[in-house]
RNA sequence: AGGAGCGUAGCUCAAAGGCAGAGCACUGGGUUGUGGUCCCAGUUGUUGCGGGUUCGAUUCCCGUCGCUCCUCCCA
């Protein structure tokens, strides 16, 4: 075969597409349920979009951005997550001065260049909710409730969730010199990767998987003891509310997340029945993004799950009914004029909503039986010679067996009250 | 970016230097106009690609492309 797909950009075939109408149809009732709206955002921006509002540090934007320069030579990035996007898109249409709280779904894909792997590809799928406007600690936890609701309602139950506060800027300057000098010291003990991050990102060597620089850190500060009395009251209260709402979770003190733009409550959903890769929604608060991009300091929180990932599990799972895709009715002919008859009932039951098909490959009747069978025909309906004489269609009922006569005068209100029964 | 594994019929996989096979699927027949089960027959190949070793390579070697999984990070 001479042509494949790039690399990390995969089909969605047909007979997977069950299973991707669900997980969308799942987020949608549940985006809506909870007064979500949806917002399409484009599928490229201009680089720096990303490159600011994610954090020129990050993993993302460092060495997994899909950028290219545009026929006017303008640097554009497929989108790698869509927060950036929806605040850019918030504040370009001035939702500031329309709604006093904005909360927006979307669904779509997204890009990253990353060698692929399970639940991992270049262009992958993700659902995600954006509130813009409000502190409320309730809100975090209502982000928090909908997306294990989304995940609950597929079937799956058994889920994690991960929680953290990583405080806000002040904060996390504190906390990030205390454990840079933790770390001076022992510098020599940590990775490479973490050496480097000593001056760039720090946080980041909280979650890293090396054993020792695990180790270094075990003993080393921990975040949520450096929250002001504000960050301190808003995680108390998101704890409080999700205690309420009877959501058990983790806290997680490493737990920092990849993206820059966060503040407060940081939190990652996961599965176990997943391979290396096990999240299944990340998210968290980012008060500060707004005012990054230039607008009034708002407040925001949000979330992102990806639909490979669920799929994987629904396969597995085999949650998803495939049921109810077969055939109406199949028409089969014995000769062309038969045929020509075919293809007139088959338009007229089609437009009474039934699923119908005839022979488009020239084969023999029992040729043709097979092929009804095959497809879940619930009926098959036979035309020939035979049935034109008397003006009438042979009906048969494919799972007795039994076969009657149906006039040709009145064939789509005697079908169709047979088959919708 | 690094590591490991795998590329043979439409699909799932055998053949381990010596005639490229099986099951499923497909087509026809048993049924001159009737599916599912059954029986019989038939079709299906650049063994990913290029080179090397050999009398002979699907098999061994080198290269290359592709896929998969893993490390890192994440959705």
């Amino acid at each position: 075969m001479k042509y494949y797909a790039p690399k990390g950009l995969s089909d969605i075939l047909p007979e997977e597409i069950p299973y991707w109408h669900a997980v969308e149809g799942e987020v949608r009732s549940a985006m809506s349920s909870y007064n979500y709206r949806e917002i399409r955002t484009p599928m490229m921006e201009k680089t720096e979009v990303f490159a600011r509002g994610v954090g020129e540090d990050t993993d993302v934007v460092s060495k997994e951005m899909y950028t290219f320069d545009d026929k006017g030579g303008r640097s554009m990035t497929l989108r790698p997550e869509n927060t950036a996007s929806v605040v850019r898109a918030y504040l370009e249409h001035k939702f500031f001065g329309k709604e006093e709280l904005s909360k927006w779904y979307y669904v779509g894909p997204m890009f990253r260049y990353e060698a692929p792997q399970k639940g991992r590809s270049r262009q992958f799928h993700q659902y995600g909710a954006e509130a813009i406007g409000s502190d409320d600690p309730a809100l975090d936890a209502e982000l928090i409730t909908l997306a294990i609701d989304i995940l609950t309602s597929l079937g799956l139950e058994d889920v994690g969730l991960k929680l953290n506060s990583i405080g806000c800027p002040a904060d996390r300057e504190d906390y990030i010199e205390e454990l840079v000098s933790y770390l001076e010291p022992k510098q020599e003990g940590l990775c490479a990767d973490c050496q480097e991050r000593l001056t760039t990102n720090p946080l980041r060597i909280l979650d890293c998987k090396n054993e020792t620089c695990q180790e270094i850190v075990k003993d080393g500060p921990v975040m949520t003891d450096h929250l002001c009395e504000d960050c301190q009251v808003h995680f108390d209260e998101v704890k409080s509310y999700l205690g309420e709402l009877e959501v058990d979770y983790v806290i997680e003190p490493k737990l920092v997340r990849g993206l820059d733009y966060y503040t407060k409550t940081v939190f990652e959903v996961f599965s176990e029945d997943l391979g290396a890769q096990d999240a299944l929604v990340g998210g968290g608060r980012y008060d500060g993004l707004v005012e990054l991009f230039g607008g009034e300091p708002t407040p925001a929180v949000g979330f992102a799950g990806g639909i490979e990932r669920l799929v994987l599990l629904l396969e597995e799972l085999e949650r998803v009914s495939h049921s109810g895709e077969g055939l109406d009715l199949y028409v089969a002919t014995i000769d062309e004029e038969s045929k020509k008859v075919a293809v007139k009932i088959q338009r007229e039951l089609r437009k009474v909503g039934l699923i119908t098909e005839v022979d488009y490959l020239g084969k023999s009747l029992q040729g043709q039986l097979g092929y009804a069978d095959r497809y879940d025909a619930k009926y098959t309906a036979i035309l020939g010679p035979r049935e034109l004489e008397d003006d009438e269609l042979t009906l048969r009922n494919m799972e007795s067996g039994d076969q009657i006569k149906v006039s040709l005068d009145n064939y789509v209100e005697d079908i169709g009250k047979r088959i919708t029964d």
